[in-house]
RNA sequence: GCCGAUGUAGCUCAGUUGGCCAGAGCAGCUGAUUUGUAAUCAGCUGGUCGGGGGUUCGAAUCCCUCCAUCGGCUCCA
């Protein structure tokens, strides 16, 4: 007999060699019908592995994301056997789960384009509708190797290279059978519902000298109700995205005789972007920051000084003017070379530090073609930049602070759904860096330490750092959950050495300061895609470009709307007239379309009595009230939304 | 940059296997109507069918090429 332990504590005894299904069978058929795989002592693995001594278990159904995983990659081996069958000749690359379902990777010798896809839908249900068992088998790496080998899989035969004899697996479905460590579901029968999503281009083992493999996209659930949700999901998701609302709402455009990825900001938009920026600005003002300004471009030697003209080459880097005598301009990709100048302009003490030098700086960076995307990747792009120069001892407390605007900033957005990610070095690829090993090691559990104690739920990614420093960023979601990085703080000792900055301590020695490179939102554009795909464009009445639509019953009444307008405007309060000659049902369901967020409608009763009528966004009808009352009533919607 | 798909009016889309002057709705303009909480009616305007080249008696439709967009990959200072 062994003891297995459940995840409420409760133990209890079955015989040697039970497996997972079996105790769920035990427990309850209903159980038995929904579990998809087990963790065993802290591994997942298949319900049909037996269990062969005293373990902790816990099993997993299609709700969490265990199960998820498995169904899913079971699905893909599912697909690999439906287009072994219909791709004769069909080599292999990997096929895993992902987020929302799996992917695999193939070399077919006929291409696979979208129209492809609903046969090998068709044929992954029949398949799956005879209930073929998927069966694991642990074999030698030479057993393996020369299987692929007399194939002529060349891809298997790489992944086999890299794998350790005596861990190794095969899977088999039907006519299928792949490398693979599992786990799996027990059969192919649990998949009912089938949806190949995409097929796209992937380089093989993500190396872009590869050869570049087709991959297909998939998703599939337990009930076809559960496939029919996602597809709606998915529906209203694209509702949402923000090139759509950018064009419906007149925030931005783009024109390609301006160019590839260069936003133009139409005034709603730019009217938004202020109110984000003056957001900012008041916050950093209140936490000691200075505004600069600098050129959109500098000196080839600047950036030959930074060290970034060396690290990212010419070819990245825009010039614009190659004067007679050598000198060589190019459009800035960054602030912080800029910045370093201005805190060369005198002898800094250590009484001045930390110096905060703020700038809504607008950079060029030649990102590929393929790479742009919308608002969230341009080519010409503003960043709410900041570099903190402080002595070593401020760095933590300094990096505490700018994690604190970040909160607020996310807190006021309504942005609760955010990563925190650590990036450090790569340990087994330092060349990649530079910077002493010891300034990274203190960078790095500052960072840490700094993110430990404002209680942030981090995740760590080795080799994710940038070259001259560790970096703790933020990461949101889009609308179809593609993550997007936000803010950024990043620790730099590297700056400062190559441009050598200095202050003198209160031991009248000369110092190194450190430098901390900030952008709580990332970018102005990238920022303003995110917040409208998470709004679907109902922004919070702060910041609506407008944030109140009057409505006059008829043209008689236009000019005691104007008349409210001017009250409204004395007021700062957002307004334009609705003057057009359409009916107030008109005029309403074009400013709900809009995402106004306030309605003031005006007719002969509001005229005579000087009274205006609320209708709220999204709300209905509020009933009347005086301009003052109205007043009062915004001022304390806005004071709500921005309180600290 | 790479793989694949797409490109018809400001927007959303029709345009059968190549065959008469390229269509609709919305938006815009003009007029009528003067309206009480999500679309008033009528008329009109608007298109080098992404650009260029080719095949053909004839091309939005077929071929080549370039550009842009979309989905991924790679990259992301």
């Amino acid at each position: 007999m062994i003891k297995i332990t459940f995840p409420d504590g409760s133990v209890r005894d079955y015989e040697k060699g039970i497996t997972p299904m079996q105790i769920a069978e035990g427990i309850s058929p209903r159980l038995a019908q929904e579990v998809l795989s087990a963790t065993v002592n802290g591994t997942v693995q298949d319900l049909t592995r037996p269990i062969d001594a005293d373990a902790t278990l816990r099993l997993h159904k299609f709700d969490d994301p265990e199960g998820k995983q498995t169904f899913w990659h079971t699905s893909s081996h599912l697909m690999a056997e439906a287009l072994q069958e219909l791709y004769p000749g069909i080599k292999f690359g990997i096929g895993p789960s992902i987020e929302s379902g799996f992917y695999y990777d193939v070399d077919s010798p006929t291409p696979i384009t979208e129209g492809d896809l609903a046969a090998i839908e068709k044929r992954m249900l029949e398949l799956a509708s005879t209930k073929e068992p998927v069966v694991r088998r642990e074999i030698s790496k030479a057993e393996a190797m020369a299987t692929y080998t007399a194939k002529g899989d060349e891809y298997k035969v790489e992944l086999l290279e890299g794998l350790e004899d005596g861990t190794i697996s095969f899977y088999t479905n039907g006519s299928f059978t792949d490398l693979c460590r599992g786990p799996h579901l027990p059969n192919t029968s649990y998949i009912k519902a089938v949806k190949l999503t995409a097929v796209a281009g992937a380089y093989w083992r993500g190396n872009e000298k590869n050869k570049m493999l087709t991959r297909i996209y998939g998703i599939t659930f337990p009930k076809k109700s559960m496939l029919e949700e996602y597809l709606v999901l998915m529906e209203e998701a694209k509702k949402r995205d923000h090139r759509k609302l950018g064009r419906e709402l007149e925030l931005f455009a783009f024109s390609q005789r301006v160019g590839q990825g260069l936003p133009l900001w139409l005034p709603k938009g730019a009217a938004l972007r202020e109110r984000l920026e003056n957001f900012l600005r008041n916050v950093q003002k209140r936490h000691g920051y200075l505004q600069v300004i600098t050129p959109h471009i500098g000196n080839k030697e600047l950036y030959v000084t930074s060290g970034h003209y060396a690290k990212y080459g010419k070819d990245s880097f825009q010039p614009i003017h190659t004067p007679e005598e050598g000198e060589e301009y190019l459009l800035k990709p960054m602030n912080c070379p800029h910045h370093c100048e201005i805190y060369r302009t005198k002898p800094r003490s250590y009484r001045d530090l930390p110096l905060r030098l703020a700038e809504f700086g607008t950079v060029y960076r030649y990102e590929m073609s393929g790479e742009l995307h919308g608002l969230t990747r341009v080519r010409g792009f503003t960043q709410d930049d900041a570099h903190l120069f402080c002595r070593p001892d401020q760095i933590k407390e300094e990096f505490i602070k700018v994690i604190d605007i970040v909160l607020y900033i996310f807190r006021t957005l309504k942005f609760e759904d955010f990563t925190a990610q650590i990036s450090l070095r790569d340990p087994s690829n330092r060349e990649k860096y530079i910077g002493s090993d010891e300034n990274w090691n203190k960078a790095e559990s500052a960072i840490i330490e700094a993110a430990a104690e404002k209680g942030l739920s981090t995740v760590v990614e080795l080799g994710e750092a940038a070259f001259y420093g560790p970096k703790l960023d933020f990461m949101v979601k889009d609308a179809l959950g593609r993550k997007w990085q936000l803010g950024t703080i990043q620790v730099d000792y590297n700056l400062p050495e190559r441009f050598d900055l200095t202050y003198t301590g209160a031991d009248d020695q000369q110092h190194r300061p450190v430098m901390i490179h900030r952008a709580p939102f990332g970018s102005m554009e990238r920022f303003v895609a995110v917040l409208l795909e998470h709004t679907a464009g109902k922004f919070p009445l702060w910041l609506s470009p407008q944030q109140v639509a009057i409505l006059p019953i008829s043209e008689k009444f236009n000019d005691y709307a104007k008349n409210v307008s001017n009250f409204l405007n004395n007021h700062d309060i957002r307004s334009e007239v609705d003057d057009r000659n359409e009916k107030i049902g008109r005029k309403i369901r074009d400013t709900e379309l809009q995402r106004i967020p306030l309605m003031l409608i005006v007719g002969e009763k509001e005229e005579a009595e000087g009274l205006v009528s609320l209708r709220v966004q999204g709300e209905g009808d509020k009933g009347s009230m005086t301009g003052e009352e109205f007043a009062a009533y915004v001022r304390g919607r806005i004071a709500e939304e921005t309180a600290e």
